[in-house]
DNA sequence: CCTCCTTTGACCTTTTCTGACCTTTATTAT
DNA sequence: ATAATAAAGGTCAGAAAAGGTCAAAGGAGG
Protein backbone atom coordinates (compact mmCIF):
# COMPACT_ATOMS: atom_id res chain seq x y z
CA UNK A 1 0.00 0.00 0.00
CA UNK A 2 1.59 3.33 -1.22
CA UNK A 3 1.93 6.93 1.28
CA UNK A 4 -1.27 8.20 -0.10
CA UNK A 5 -3.59 4.71 1.31
CA UNK A 6 -1.54 4.73 5.04
CA UNK A 7 -2.41 8.13 5.07
CA UNK A 8 -5.42 8.20 3.92
CA UNK A 9 -6.78 5.46 6.25
CA UNK A 10 -5.06 6.92 9.03
CA UNK A 11 -7.54 9.86 8.50
CA UNK A 12 -10.47 7.64 8.20
CA UNK A 13 -9.85 5.79 11.59
CA UNK A 14 -9.58 8.87 13.53
CA UNK A 15 -12.73 10.30 12.10
CA UNK A 16 -14.15 7.09 13.16
CA UNK A 17 -14.22 7.91 16.78
CA UNK A 18 -14.65 11.70 16.43
CA UNK A 19 -16.88 12.64 13.18
CA UNK A 20 -14.93 15.65 13.06
CA UNK A 21 -11.28 16.03 12.94
CA UNK A 22 -8.78 18.79 13.09
CA UNK A 23 -4.99 18.20 12.14
CA UNK A 24 -1.93 20.14 11.34
CA UNK A 25 -0.32 19.87 7.90
CA UNK A 26 3.04 20.02 8.92
CA UNK A 27 2.69 17.59 11.54
CA UNK A 28 1.05 14.52 9.52
CA UNK A 29 3.70 14.89 6.82
CA UNK A 30 6.43 14.49 9.06
CA UNK A 31 4.95 11.84 10.73
CA UNK A 32 4.64 10.12 7.58
CA UNK A 33 7.95 11.43 6.65
CA UNK A 34 7.03 13.08 3.28
CA UNK A 35 6.19 16.33 2.03
CA UNK A 36 3.59 18.76 3.30
CA UNK A 37 2.04 18.82 -0.52
CA UNK A 38 1.32 15.18 -0.06
CA UNK A 39 -0.96 15.76 2.25
CA UNK A 40 -2.86 17.91 0.34
CA UNK A 41 -2.84 14.99 -2.17
CA UNK A 42 -4.51 13.02 -0.12
CA UNK A 43 -7.15 15.07 0.44
CA UNK A 44 -8.22 16.24 -2.94
CA UNK A 45 -7.88 12.54 -4.24
CA UNK A 46 -9.50 10.76 -1.35
CA UNK A 47 -11.55 13.61 0.97
CA UNK A 48 -13.22 15.36 -1.60
CA UNK A 49 -16.73 16.53 -1.56
CA UNK A 50 -17.92 13.84 -3.86
CA UNK A 51 -16.76 11.61 -1.15
CA UNK A 52 -18.67 12.73 1.28
CA UNK A 53 -16.76 14.64 3.38
CA UNK A 54 -15.87 18.50 4.01
CA UNK A 55 -12.20 20.28 4.68
CA UNK A 56 -11.87 23.72 5.46
CA UNK A 57 -8.52 24.86 6.22
CA UNK A 58 -7.34 28.24 7.49
CA UNK A 59 -3.51 29.52 6.71
CA UNK A 60 -1.10 31.41 8.82
CA UNK A 61 0.10 31.41 12.73
CA UNK A 62 -2.40 28.83 14.45
CA UNK A 63 -3.37 27.44 11.07
CA UNK A 64 -5.37 24.16 10.42
CA UNK A 65 -7.38 21.35 8.40
CA UNK A 66 -10.43 20.45 9.38
CA UNK A 67 -12.09 17.11 7.85
CA UNK A 68 -15.93 16.28 8.27
CA UNK A 69 -17.77 13.09 7.45
CA UNK A 70 -20.85 13.87 5.96
CA UNK A 71 -23.59 11.17 6.71
CA UNK A 72 -26.83 9.52 5.35
CA UNK A 73 -29.34 12.74 4.98
CA UNK A 74 -30.15 15.83 3.08
CA UNK A 75 -26.26 16.76 3.56
CA UNK A 76 -25.73 13.19 1.84
CA UNK A 77 -28.35 13.80 -1.18
CA UNK A 78 -26.57 17.55 -1.54
CA UNK A 79 -23.30 15.73 -2.07
CA UNK A 80 -24.40 13.96 -4.75
CA UNK A 81 -25.96 17.04 -6.59
CA UNK A 82 -22.47 18.25 -6.22
CA UNK A 83 -20.92 15.56 -7.91
CA UNK A 84 -23.26 15.35 -10.22
CA UNK A 85 -22.74 18.87 -11.36
CA UNK A 86 -19.29 17.72 -13.30
CA UNK A 87 -16.95 20.68 -14.94
CA UNK A 88 -19.69 22.77 -16.91
CA UNK A 89 -23.44 23.10 -16.34
CA UNK A 90 -26.07 25.49 -18.24
CA UNK A 91 -28.82 27.72 -16.40
CA UNK A 92 -31.90 25.16 -17.19
CA UNK A 93 -29.99 22.29 -15.69
CA UNK A 94 -28.93 23.87 -12.77
CA UNK A 95 -32.56 25.07 -12.17
CA UNK A 96 -33.33 21.22 -12.82
CA UNK A 97 -31.11 19.94 -9.71
CA UNK A 98 -32.29 23.26 -7.81
CA UNK A 99 -36.01 21.51 -8.53
CA UNK A 100 -35.18 17.99 -7.21
CA UNK A 101 -33.36 19.07 -4.36
CA UNK A 102 -36.14 20.69 -3.18
CA UNK A 103 -38.38 17.93 -3.60
CA UNK A 104 -36.24 16.22 -1.80
CA UNK A 105 -36.12 18.66 0.72
CA UNK A 106 -32.78 18.72 0.84
CA UNK A 107 -33.14 22.65 0.03
CA UNK A 108 -35.33 25.13 0.92
CA UNK A 109 -37.55 26.94 -1.71
CA UNK A 110 -35.89 30.21 -0.60
CA UNK A 111 -32.22 28.70 -0.96
CA UNK A 112 -32.94 27.19 -4.40
CA UNK A 113 -34.09 31.12 -5.52
CA UNK A 114 -31.15 32.39 -3.65
CA UNK A 115 -28.79 29.60 -6.45
CA UNK A 116 -30.95 30.23 -9.29
CA UNK A 117 -30.50 34.14 -9.00
CA UNK A 118 -26.50 33.54 -8.65
CA UNK A 119 -26.54 31.66 -11.41
CA UNK A 120 -28.64 33.39 -13.36
CA UNK A 121 -27.64 34.66 -17.00
CA UNK A 122 -28.74 38.27 -15.82
CA UNK A 123 -25.99 37.83 -13.02
CA UNK A 124 -23.50 36.01 -15.41
CA UNK A 125 -23.97 38.81 -17.83
CA UNK A 126 -21.03 39.70 -19.23
CA UNK A 127 -19.14 36.67 -18.76
CA UNK A 128 -17.79 35.30 -22.39
CA UNK A 129 -19.95 32.87 -23.39
CA UNK A 130 -17.18 29.91 -23.70
CA UNK A 131 -16.73 30.30 -19.86
CA UNK A 132 -20.33 30.99 -18.46
CA UNK A 133 -20.73 27.31 -18.00
CA UNK A 134 -17.62 26.58 -16.08
CA UNK A 135 -18.25 29.64 -14.03
CA UNK A 136 -21.52 28.15 -12.88
CA UNK A 137 -20.57 24.84 -12.31
CA UNK A 138 -17.76 26.24 -9.77
CA UNK A 139 -20.91 29.17 -7.99
CA UNK A 140 -23.25 26.05 -7.72
CA UNK A 141 -21.11 23.54 -6.22
CA UNK A 142 -19.22 26.46 -3.60
CA UNK A 143 -23.04 26.58 -2.62
CA UNK A 144 -24.13 23.34 -2.42
CA UNK A 145 -21.11 22.59 -0.44
CA UNK A 146 -22.18 25.90 1.37
CA UNK A 147 -25.45 24.21 2.28
CA UNK A 148 -24.14 20.79 3.21
CA UNK A 149 -21.93 23.01 5.77
CA UNK A 150 -24.90 24.49 7.27
CA UNK A 151 -27.17 21.17 7.29
CA UNK B 1 -6.56 29.01 19.59
CA UNK B 2 -4.41 31.81 18.91
CA UNK B 3 -3.93 35.07 21.11
CA UNK B 4 -5.80 37.10 18.39
CA UNK B 5 -8.55 34.78 18.90
CA UNK B 6 -8.43 34.52 22.61
CA UNK B 7 -8.47 38.77 22.98
CA UNK B 8 -11.00 38.73 20.57
CA UNK B 9 -13.71 36.73 23.14
CA UNK B 10 -12.51 38.62 25.53
CA UNK B 11 -13.79 41.81 24.61
CA UNK B 12 -16.59 40.08 22.77
CA UNK B 13 -17.73 38.84 25.94
CA UNK B 14 -17.34 42.02 27.60
CA UNK B 15 -19.24 43.59 24.83
CA UNK B 16 -22.16 41.16 25.69
CA UNK B 17 -23.48 42.41 29.31
CA UNK B 18 -22.31 46.21 28.12
CA UNK B 19 -22.85 47.40 24.59
CA UNK B 20 -20.28 49.92 24.95
CA UNK B 21 -17.03 49.08 26.43
CA UNK B 22 -13.92 50.98 26.90
CA UNK B 23 -10.39 49.64 27.73
CA UNK B 24 -6.33 50.44 28.47
CA UNK B 25 -4.49 49.28 25.46
CA UNK B 26 -1.49 48.74 27.65
CA UNK B 27 -3.59 46.86 30.71
CA UNK B 28 -5.09 44.36 27.93
CA UNK B 29 -1.34 43.75 26.65
CA UNK B 30 0.03 43.15 30.15
CA UNK B 31 -2.97 41.12 31.15
CA UNK B 32 -2.57 38.68 27.55
CA UNK B 33 1.14 38.74 28.11
CA UNK B 34 1.56 40.09 24.53
CA UNK B 35 3.07 43.57 22.86
CA UNK B 36 0.34 46.16 22.66
CA UNK B 37 0.57 46.68 19.18
CA UNK B 38 -1.10 43.27 18.98
CA UNK B 39 -4.36 44.64 20.60
CA UNK B 40 -4.53 47.00 16.99
CA UNK B 41 -4.00 43.93 15.25
CA UNK B 42 -6.93 42.40 16.95
CA UNK B 43 -9.29 45.62 16.84
CA UNK B 44 -8.49 46.22 12.87
CA UNK B 45 -9.09 42.54 11.88
CA UNK B 46 -11.76 41.62 14.48
CA UNK B 47 -13.79 44.70 15.07
CA UNK B 48 -13.76 46.87 12.08
CA UNK B 49 -16.37 48.63 11.01
CA UNK B 50 -17.51 46.73 8.44
CA UNK B 51 -17.90 44.03 10.71
CA UNK B 52 -20.17 46.26 12.81
CA UNK B 53 -17.94 47.58 15.22
CA UNK B 54 -16.81 51.45 15.91
CA UNK B 55 -13.65 51.57 17.66
CA UNK B 56 -12.85 55.57 19.24
CA UNK B 57 -9.85 55.90 21.16
CA UNK B 58 -7.79 58.91 22.60
CA UNK B 59 -4.12 58.89 22.96
CA UNK B 60 -2.24 60.42 25.97
CA UNK B 61 -2.67 60.80 29.55
CA UNK B 62 -5.43 58.66 30.47
CA UNK B 63 -5.97 57.64 26.77
CA UNK B 64 -8.38 54.70 26.19
CA UNK B 65 -10.00 52.56 23.62
CA UNK B 66 -13.88 52.43 23.41
CA UNK B 67 -15.70 49.63 21.46
CA UNK B 68 -19.07 49.82 20.55
CA UNK B 69 -21.68 47.89 18.91
CA UNK B 70 -23.61 49.05 15.77
CA UNK B 71 -26.97 47.84 15.57
CA UNK B 72 -29.52 49.31 12.78
CA UNK B 73 -32.96 48.16 11.68
CA UNK B 74 -32.70 45.50 9.11
CA UNK B 75 -34.60 47.86 6.79
CA UNK B 76 -31.67 50.66 6.93
CA UNK B 77 -29.31 47.89 6.79
CA UNK B 78 -30.76 46.15 3.93
CA UNK B 79 -30.97 49.47 2.09
CA UNK B 80 -27.17 50.67 2.94
CA UNK B 81 -26.09 47.04 1.86
CA UNK B 82 -27.31 47.67 -2.23
CA UNK B 83 -26.03 50.52 -1.92
CA UNK B 84 -22.75 49.74 -0.59
CA UNK B 85 -22.46 47.41 -3.40
CA UNK B 86 -21.99 49.26 -6.44
CA UNK B 87 -20.03 48.07 -9.79
CA UNK B 88 -17.83 46.23 -7.97
CA UNK B 89 -17.30 44.48 -4.29
CA UNK B 90 -14.00 42.41 -2.86
CA UNK B 91 -14.89 39.19 -1.15
CA UNK B 92 -13.89 40.16 2.20
CA UNK B 93 -16.44 43.48 1.97
CA UNK B 94 -19.18 41.18 1.02
CA UNK B 95 -18.62 38.34 3.82
CA UNK B 96 -18.33 41.67 5.79
CA UNK B 97 -21.55 42.70 4.52
CA UNK B 98 -23.28 39.50 5.18
CA UNK B 99 -22.57 39.44 8.73
CA UNK B 100 -24.27 42.61 9.34
CA UNK B 101 -27.40 41.61 7.20
CA UNK B 102 -27.15 38.50 9.27
CA UNK B 103 -26.77 39.93 12.81
CA UNK B 104 -29.47 42.60 11.91
CA UNK B 105 -32.15 39.82 11.15
CA UNK B 106 -31.94 40.62 7.05
CA UNK B 107 -30.98 36.87 6.05
CA UNK B 108 -31.08 33.85 7.71
CA UNK B 109 -27.26 32.09 8.61
CA UNK B 110 -28.01 30.02 6.00
CA UNK B 111 -28.81 32.58 3.09
CA UNK B 112 -25.57 34.31 4.42
CA UNK B 113 -23.00 31.42 3.74
CA UNK B 114 -24.83 30.54 0.72
CA UNK B 115 -24.45 33.94 -0.84
CA UNK B 116 -20.48 33.77 0.44
CA UNK B 117 -19.93 30.76 -1.32
CA UNK B 118 -21.20 32.05 -4.34
CA UNK B 119 -18.63 34.94 -4.43
CA UNK B 120 -16.03 33.33 -2.58
CA UNK B 121 -12.38 33.65 -4.23
CA UNK B 122 -13.00 29.86 -4.91
CA UNK B 123 -15.74 29.86 -6.68
CA UNK B 124 -13.91 32.74 -9.03
CA UNK B 125 -11.30 31.34 -9.16
CA UNK B 126 -10.54 31.33 -13.29
CA UNK B 127 -12.03 34.53 -13.51
CA UNK B 128 -9.03 37.37 -14.49
CA UNK B 129 -8.48 39.53 -12.04
CA UNK B 130 -9.73 42.66 -13.37
CA UNK B 131 -12.90 41.21 -13.72
CA UNK B 132 -13.49 39.21 -10.80
CA UNK B 133 -14.92 42.70 -8.45
CA UNK B 134 -17.74 43.43 -11.19
CA UNK B 135 -18.72 40.01 -11.37
CA UNK B 136 -19.01 39.51 -7.96
CA UNK B 137 -21.12 42.69 -7.40
CA UNK B 138 -23.39 41.60 -10.10
CA UNK B 139 -23.90 38.33 -8.55
CA UNK B 140 -24.26 39.56 -4.91
CA UNK B 141 -27.39 42.00 -6.51
CA UNK B 142 -28.83 39.32 -8.05
CA UNK B 143 -29.01 37.27 -4.80
CA UNK B 144 -30.49 40.23 -2.55
CA UNK B 145 -32.90 40.69 -5.14
CA UNK B 146 -34.21 37.35 -4.90
CA UNK B 147 -33.85 37.61 -0.89
CA UNK B 148 -35.92 40.54 -1.43
CA UNK B 149 -38.77 39.07 -3.63
CA UNK B 150 -38.58 35.72 -1.12
CA UNK B 151 -38.37 37.93 2.24
C1' DC C 1 6.38 1.92 -24.56
C1' DC C 2 2.44 4.49 -22.75
C1' DT C 3 -0.63 6.03 -19.36
C1' DC C 4 -2.20 7.03 -14.98
C1' DC C 5 -1.43 7.67 -10.28
C1' DT C 6 1.87 9.24 -6.81
C1' DT C 7 5.41 12.15 -4.72
C1' DT C 8 8.37 15.89 -4.31
C1' DG C 9 10.25 20.57 -4.31
C1' DA C 10 10.22 25.27 -5.40
C1' DC C 11 7.65 29.19 -4.85
C1' DC C 12 3.32 31.76 -3.19
C1' DT C 13 -0.28 33.67 -0.08
C1' DT C 14 -2.35 34.42 4.26
C1' DT C 15 -2.34 35.32 9.15
C1' DT C 16 -0.17 36.36 13.37
C1' DC C 17 3.00 38.82 16.44
C1' DT C 18 6.66 41.90 17.82
C1' DG C 19 9.67 45.94 18.14
C1' DA C 20 11.23 50.33 16.83
C1' DC C 21 9.72 54.73 16.21
C1' DC C 22 5.94 58.43 16.07
C1' DT C 23 2.02 61.43 17.72
C1' DT C 24 -1.10 63.17 21.05
C1' DT C 25 -2.58 64.61 25.61
C1' DA C 26 -2.03 65.54 30.47
C1' DT C 27 0.77 66.94 34.16
C1' DT C 28 4.53 69.22 36.42
C1' DA C 29 8.27 72.37 36.98
C1' DT C 30 10.10 76.98 36.01
C1' DA D 1 2.23 81.06 30.65
C1' DT D 2 5.72 78.04 28.90
C1' DA D 3 8.58 74.33 28.56
C1' DA D 4 9.73 69.79 29.80
C1' DT D 5 8.28 65.23 30.96
C1' DA D 6 5.40 61.35 31.43
C1' DA D 7 1.71 58.59 29.82
C1' DA D 8 -1.05 56.98 26.65
C1' DG D 9 -2.20 55.17 21.96
C1' DG D 10 -0.84 54.65 16.47
C1' DT D 11 1.83 52.94 12.45
C1' DC D 12 4.53 50.16 9.84
C1' DA D 13 7.91 46.92 8.33
C1' DG D 14 9.48 42.53 8.94
C1' DA D 15 9.93 37.87 10.92
C1' DA D 16 7.66 33.70 11.72
C1' DA D 17 4.15 30.23 11.17
C1' DA D 18 1.02 28.07 8.83
C1' DG D 19 -1.27 26.15 4.50
C1' DG D 20 -1.79 26.23 -1.14
C1' DT D 21 -0.41 25.50 -6.02
C1' DC D 22 1.70 23.60 -9.81
C1' DA D 23 4.89 21.50 -12.81
C1' DA D 24 7.97 17.92 -13.19
C1' DA D 25 10.01 13.57 -11.79
C1' DG D 26 9.10 8.74 -10.40
C1' DG D 27 6.77 4.29 -10.59
C1' DA D 28 3.41 0.53 -11.39
C1' DG D 29 0.58 -1.87 -14.62
C1' DG D 30 -1.02 -2.92 -19.14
Amino acid sequence: MGLTDLVAQFIRSALESDQSLELRRGELAERFGCAPSQINYVLSTRFSPEQGYIVESRRGGGGYIRIRRVEAGPRLILMHALASVGSSIDAASAAAVLTNLDAAGAITPAEGRLMAAAMSERALAGVPAERKGTLRAEIFKQMLLACADAG
